[in-house]
DNA sequence: CATGAATGAGGATTCATTCAT
DNA sequence: GATGAATGAATCCTCATTCAT
C-alpha cells in the first residue's frame, strides 16, 4: 500500500511548501506589526503555530524569511498594478485601495511593509536589487500600457512621453503608499477628487 | 584672567550645544548607514569620538535622539519645500536635488532616513504625529502657494483644486524620495522631462 | 517507546519547576552573599550553572526572583513560628535555632536575608506588602496561641493581653534576627537564659 | 593683615570639617531614602550642592561615606538610649519615638539605615565591627543600668540577670527599629500598651 | 519531523571615579 | 579649592540560532 517514490517525494514537496507559506503568512503578520527588527523569531513562530526551531527547517536564517517576503510582496503588488489597468475607472480604484486594512492574506502590499522593505533596501543590497527589478518591470508596464493603442485598451502616447509619464505615476503611487502608512484616515474625497484629475492628465494626449 | 559668571554658563551653554550637535549628527550617520534599530548606542557615540556614557549627559535615551534627528530632518526639508517656491524653474530644481550625495551634514534630507522616519512612524506615536504635523504644514503651504494670486507669484487655482493638486504633489516628492533612497542612479535628464510636464499640469488652470 | 501526551506534560514542568529551584537556590545563596543589588544576574546564573539568558525563561526578571525568594522565605519562617507553639521549650528552641549555619538549602530563614528584605521593603511597596502580610499573620498567630484556652495548649490570656504580648514577642524574635546576622557568636548559654525568662513572663497570667 | 600659619590651619580644619558634615548630611539623606546602592554619588553631590568630583576630596569613595554614616548613627543612637535611663516614662518614651518622621538632621536613626547599615554588615566586616562595637557599648551600658542600686535611678538587678535582660531588652528595641521601618503605620496605643508591661517586667525584681 | 530548552553575544543604560580647566 | 565633563566597566535583559531529545 506503500506509494511509489516519486508520489512520496512530492508529497514531502507539498508539505515543505506548505510549511515555507504558513511562516511567511506568520512572518509577514508579524513584520506589518512590528518592523523587521523588533518583530522575533519566537513571535513569529508562535504565530505560525510551530516552533522556533522548526522554521530553520524552512529559512536559512531571518534574513531569508525576510528576502522571501519581499519576493511574495513584489509579486502581488506586480499583480495588483496590472490588474488596475483593465479596471475601469483608475483613479478612483487606487482611491479606495488606499488604507484598506490589512487583509490578513498576503494579497495586499501593507504601506507599512512597503517602507519597511524600501528601507531596508538602502543597506542590504539583495533587496535593493529585488526592490529596483520590481520598480523597471513595473515601470516599463505602465509605460506599454500608456503608449499602446487606443484600440488595445492603451492611450496611444508616444513612447518617450508614456516613459516620462510612468515615471510621474509610479512616483505617486509609491507616495501614496507611503502616505497610507503615515496617514491612514487621509479624506477619501479629496484624495479620490485628486487622483481622477492627476490620471486624466497622465493619460491625455500630449500638447 | 577669570571670565564673569555671564561669559561661563554661555561658554557652558555653547558646549552643550557643541555636543549634541556632535552627537546628533553621529547618529544621523549611524542611522542612515544601519537604520534606527541597528545603529547602536556604542558604534554612535564611537563615530561621536567619544563614550557612550557621555552621550546619555544629552540625550535621555536612544529614542530621544531619533527623534531630535527626526525633528531637525522635518525642519530642514520644511525649508527647502519653501525655498522651492521661490525657484525660477520647480521641476529643475527638484530633478536636481535627486539623488544629492548625503553631504555628511544635516542640510539635506537623506531619502534612507525618510524611509526610516516613515516605517518607524508606523510604530512609535510620537514620530508619527511629528511626521502628521510636517505632512499638514507641507500641504497647506503648496495648497496656498497654488491658490495665491498671480501676481503674488501664485498660480490663481481656485481653493478645492489647489487642495486636490497640493495632495498629489506633495505624494510626488514623497514617492520621488522614496525612489530616490532605493534607486539613487535614475536617468536625471528623464527625470526631469517628467517633471517638468507633471509641474507643468499642477499649476495649469483647471479645465 | 515514546511517552503519551500527559507524560510529557507532566515531566516537561517537572523540569520547569526544578529550574525554577535551581535559580531561586542560586539567587538565594547569591543574595545572603552579596545582597540583592550587589548579585548579578550573570553571577548567579553561573552559580545556578546555566546561562544568563536562560533565567529569563522561569523568571520575568530579577525583581521576580527577589519576591520568589521573599515569598518563600515568609513561608519557611511561618512554618517555623507554627512548629514554636507545639514544642515543648520554647525558649531553648529559639536560642537553639539562633546563629544555625545557613544549611544552603531553603529551610532556614537566614538573617542576612530578612535584613536584606526588610530594607528593600522600605522601597519596594510589593516587598512591603509581603513583609506586611508575613507580618500580620505570624502575629495574630502568636496572639490566639498566647489567648487560647489552656487545656488546648494556649496560656489562656484575656485577647488584649494577647495581643500586646504578641507584639513583644515578635519584635523580640525579629531582633534576635538581626543580632543573628550581625553576632552570629552571641554567647548561647546567655541567650538561652535571657529567653526563658523573657518566654515566662510573655505567658504568664497578667496581674 | 594676614593670619598666622595656625590659624589660617584651624580655619582650614574647620572648613573641612563642615564639607564633611555637608556631605554627610546629603548622603544621609540619600541613603535613607535609595539605599545605600541605590543613592548615586551625583544625587549625593547634588543634595549637598556641590559638585561629584568635591566629595572625593573630603571621602576617599562612596564605601568610605557609608561607613562615616554608620558610625555617626550609632554614636546618635548610643546618645539616645544614654537619655532613655533618665527619662520619666521608659516605655511612653519609646514609642513615642517610634516611627518618628526623619526630622533631617541626623538626630534621628532612622528604621530605614539602621536595616541598611545591618544588612551591609554582613557582608563588610569594618562595618559589622563597627556595628558589634555599638551593640556592646549599648548592651553593657542597660545592663549596668539595669543592675545600678535603686538609689542611683537603677533597678538593683543581680548582674547576671541584668545582663540577661539587657540582651532581652537590646533585641526588643531593634526588633521595633525593624518594624518600624517595615510598618510605620502601627497602632501607637497597642505599642504603649505593649511596651510598657515589657519594660515592667524587665526592670521588676526576679523571682 | 518537531520541539523548546539552552546558549551567548550584544544592546541600552547607569554610575563610581578621574582630571583638565 | 571646585567644577562637571568624560570615561568605561558593569548591569540587566533580548533574541537569533543551535541541538539533544
Amino acid at each position: 500500500m506503500s506509494m511509489d517514490q516519486e508520489t512520496l517525494t512530492s508529497k514531502a514537496e507539498a508539505r515543505t511548501q506548505a510549511q515555507r507559506v504558513r511562516i511567511l503568512a506568520a512572518a509577514r503578520a508579524c513584520f506589518v506589526k512590528s518592523g523587521f527588527h523588533a518583530a522575533s523569531m519566537a513571535t513569529i513562530a508562535e504565530t505560525a503555530g510551530m516552533s522556533p526551531g522548526l522554521i530553520y527547517r524552512y529559512f536559512e536564517n531571518k534574513n531569508a524569511i525576510i528576502l522571501a517576503i519581499i519576493e511574495r510582496q513584489l509579486e502581488v503588488a506586480r499583480d495588483r498594478i496590472g490588474q488596475m489597468h483593465a479596471s475601469e475607472n483608475l483613479a478612483s480604484g487606487i482611491a479606495r485601495s488606499f488604507g484598506e486594512r490589512e487583509r490578513c492574506a498576503e494579497n495586499s502590499m501593507s504601506g507599512a511593509l512597503f517602507l519597511e522593505m524600501s528601507a531596508e533596501a538602502t543597506r542590504d543590497p539583495q533587496i535593493a536589487a529585488a526592490l529596483r527589478r520590481f520598480g523597471a518591470t513595473v515601470h516599463s508596464e505602465v509605460a506599454s500600457w500608456l503608449s499602446r493603442d487606443r484600440k488595445d485598451g492603451g492611450y496611444g502616447l508616444p513612447d518617450d512621453v508614456a516613459k516620462a509619464r510612468a515615471l510621474i505615476f509610479v512616483c505617486l503611487i509609491e507616495g501614496l503608499k507611503v502616505r497610507e502608512a503615515r496617514e491612514p484616515t487621509l479624506d477619501k474625497a479629496l484624495l479620490e477628487k485628486a487622483l481622477s484629475e492627476a490620471v486624466a492628465a497622465l493619460v491625455s494626449p500630449p500638447k
